[in-house]
DNA sequence: ACCGCGATGGTCT
DNA sequence: GACCATCGCGGTA
């Protein structure tokens, strides 16, 4: 393994993503480690998950629970299916488009949660694949890494039942966007004291 | 604040 | 037929 999966996901933080339109700041990701971490889709070389075997710096995009999509990013290297979930954002540009696609909620919520945030860039299944540091055109793309996004804190990720003990979801510290956190329905219980 | 649950559909066993 | 990498609402406190 050259550069691991953690590090690209915390290397997102700050960058911007583009969609349609609207842009925002990353402010909140997760790291999935492909065909090594159960809670990966691409644990499981399927259909699905095969973009994520594929080079990085493409798009994957999945529905979730029937009703809304999230925007991952495959980190590579080929043959890994390592990918790291976009959860929340900062909209920095097409505030006034992200508004008219999200419906009446507050500014800081517009791209907060991965669903929310595919639907404020307008991000659907038709953009599996994008190139995402192509330089021309419309479509979803990737801004240059930053210097010092600023405080990163980390915690176990949000909704999964398998592995639910790795904190792999990053998150910049003070960020209103941040998602709230839940765990899986399924996932054990979190002893807080002995 | 926390908790439960319904909507809705593809993917996988 | 079960299981979701979700979201927002409506209940109880």
């Amino acid at each position: 393994m050259t550069e691991d999966v953690e590090t690209e996901a915390r290397g997102l933080l700050g960058r911007t993503l583009t969609g349609h339109g609207v842009a925002v700041r990353i402010t909140e990701v997760e790291a999935y480690g492909g065909s090594a971490d159960p809670a990966s889709h691409a644990f499981t070389r399927t259909p699905r998950s095969e973009i994520m075997y594929g080079p990085a710096w493409r798009l994957y995009v999945y529905r979730s629970y029937g009703i809304h999509f999230c925007a991952n990013v495959v980190t590579g290297p080929t043959e890994q299916g390592a990918a790291v979930l976009v959860r929340a954002g900062e909209v920095v540009e097409g505030v006034d488009l992200a508004r008219a696609r999200r419906g009446p909620v507050p500014d800081h919520r517009l791209a907060s949660g991965p669903g929310n945030l595919a639907q404020a860039l307008g991000i659907t299944l038709d953009d599996l694949g994008t190139e995402l540091l192509a330089e021309d055109g419309e479509g979803v793309r990737l801004g240059p890494a930053v210097a010092d996004p600023g405080e990163i804190v980390a915690g176990p990720r949000v909704g999964v039942s398998k592995a639910a003990d790795v904190a792999w979801r990053f998150w910049l510290a003070g960020e209103p966007s941040v998602s709230a956190y839940r765990r899986s329905p399924r996932a054990p219980a979190i002893r807080l004291v002995d």
